[in-house]
DNA sequence: GGGGTGAGTTGCCATTTGGCGAAAAATATG
DNA sequence: CATATTTTTCGCCAAATGGCAACTCACCCC
């Protein structure tokens, strides 16, 4: 976790420097003070998310692509390949969730009252099917 | 700008929920502390880029999807560009969340099939009634 | 030589972050 | 109802962030 991910700070400044700007003009555009921008190039100050995104723009870059090489998204994001294992118990299926979270919140409990009477049908005819 | 963006702190504190997680155990998940985790979510505290990131996984979340989710991200990037607006816009009821992950996950994932078959028919008949 | 002028750096400080441990509030058990 | 036990919140503190103003270091012109 540190900084040898080709170093954030770095390729700021070089970025800076491409584009012919000083730390004043980066400041003007970003919104971040010059002094900050000079310790981040520098690497004493780390930036927070709020000020690496205004850097983005005037930079030239894609946020996220910046904010992967600050290294706070992984470099190969992928996709949902890898979330089951931890979550099997008796937790909320993020899927499930994300479904149900699309639903106005009446649905969503109209969709549990419809559980509990298919649960409720399920052990009746269990009994039923027992008792025979 | 504004943090009203539909507050990352409620979505963190209902993933939490849904996923029956306490702050102690996502605190053991994620390595961020109990204490610091309740700040966020109750927004006393704002999560720098390095505890947004820790918190994505155990919970879920692509890690620019959170990212988004947190204003640091412009709203779509790229990948996940359908599905955070509409999980942006509504909420899972807690309440639902807490019954439904109650249930094994293919019961979970069961009742959204049911609840697609039954807009689908609604849909159908809306159609049907429209057509008349 | 003595002054500007523009760039980067440093000193200082208010504010925020984030962790640890204790208090308080909920929940579970008797 | 009392009382363990778990879960959340609070108090406090060290460390980090980020801005302002002052400083240094070139370079240029007179």
């Amino acid at each position: 976790m540190n900084s040898s991910r080709s170093d954030l700070s770095e390729i700021l400044r070089q970025q800076r420097v491409m584009m012919s700007l000083t730390l004043g003009e980066l400041a003007e555009k970003s919104g971040v003070s010059a002094s900050h921008l000079g310790r981040i190039e520098r690497r004493e100050r780390f930036p927070s998310g709020r000020i690496l995104r205004r850097l983005a723009k005037p930079l030239g870059f894609e946020e996220n692509e910046l904010f992967a090489l600050a290294g706070y998204l992984s470099p190969t994001p992928s996709s949902v390949a890898e979330e089951s294992p931890a979550y099997v118990g008796r937790r909320l299926d993020p899927y499930v969730a994300r479904m149900l979270a699309q639903e106005p919140v009446d649905v969503q409990r109209a969709v549990i009252g419809i559980l509990s009477i298919l649960k409720s049908l399920a052990g009746s005819m269990a009994g039923e099917r027992d008792r025979q």
